[in-house]
DNA sequence: CCACACAGGTTACATTTGAAACCAATGTTA
DNA sequence: TAACATTGGTTTCAAATGTAACCTGTGTGG
């Protein structure tokens, strides 16, 4: 079958044998990241382009779209973004007039954010946008397969959460 | 079906109205950037504190250590990360003497690649690494399901692969 | 009421990253 | 063999990102 040529396939070593060997176009996290990078770059390049947002940007605005009213460190959460990203990009937001933002008048940190008129009709051009490129994608699997791919992310997902908490178990060689 | 509460179901507003929605935590792109991110980070945390490598530099050890002898253009082909990335990752791997390069006499424009005797070193302690981290999440997955990822990691690459060539048949609205 | 620890956000600084200009060496055309 | 386009690779500069320090404003213990 289509086997790539490796260095085994010339020298006859053994995988196994004392050199490690790893074939990257097969590792998972590496696969993950150049598809990842991608899509989003596609993505990001298209409505970048046309309304001047970055990829944060339009990940707040895609979050207070459907969520009007969060807080800055509510957005954190649902976006698994940092503090700082999020707050970088409310305020280019703010700036650009998309957002406008209430404090909470019983904790006078908090901010509640909304996106603004402007804001929602960029939201309202951007969200079909982003559904064609995911549509695309997504034609290229079938039924069946967009369920599994479902599945499974949740799956790596909340497998990889783990890691974050306590780490992988270390065999400590 | 676990339909996760969203606005509509406060508002009765139907999805297809005129007001655009998009759940993020369900957007293909959003996930498997998340995903990624998360995956990669804590690897490269991993290696990074034990070797001192960042992630392009350990993904240009990846390559030679299967690949020796190739040029940072041809870097660039198996990696999918650009000339500027792979320049840096290579001077900087020269400079911590984990690399040797040694000038094509044919062309000398041409530098060819080779792990030194200390960066196999370091290459055969990380890829049982790498893989270790690589298992466990593909632990979280059933036999069938890892073949499923494969096929439709596959899929979706080629896809992606050709919004870089034409990108996506724009409906100009 | 006065410390003190803590949560929400922002700022400052250092690093990383990417785009474009750049410097060879090579190939090509005439 | 003189021009010119091309390719391998590096450098430069600006923008994006992450870390840690920092300023509020809130809660809590004494």
């Amino acid at each position: 079958m289509s086997e790539t040529k490796g260095p085994e396939a010339t020298t006859g070593e053994s995988p196994e044998s004392r050199t490690a060997e790893l074939r990257l176009e097969k590792f998972l996290p590496y696969r993950l990241s150049v598809l990842s990078n991608r899509v989003s770059n596609a993505i990001a390049g298209a409505y970048g382009a046309k309304f001047g947002l970055t990829l944060p940007a339009w990940r707040v605005m895609a979050i207070l779209g459907r969520y009007p009213g969060l807080s800055a460190a509510e957005l954190v959460e649902q976006t698994a973004m940092d503090k700082v990203a999020i707050s970088r990009a409310v305020s280019a937001l703010l700036k650009s007039e998309y957002l406008e933002r209430k404090e909470d008048q019983v904790d006078r940190r908090r901010q509640m954010l909304y996106l603004s008129e402007s804001g929602k009709g960029v939201y309202n051009r951007i969200v079909p946008l982003a559904k064609r490129y995911e549509n695309d994608l997504m034609a290229s699997l079938t039924e069946e397969e967009r369920v599994q791919l479902d599945v499974i992310l949740e799956k790596l997902m909340s497998r990889a959460l783990e890691w974050g908490m306590h780490g992988l178990a270390s065999h400590e060689d």
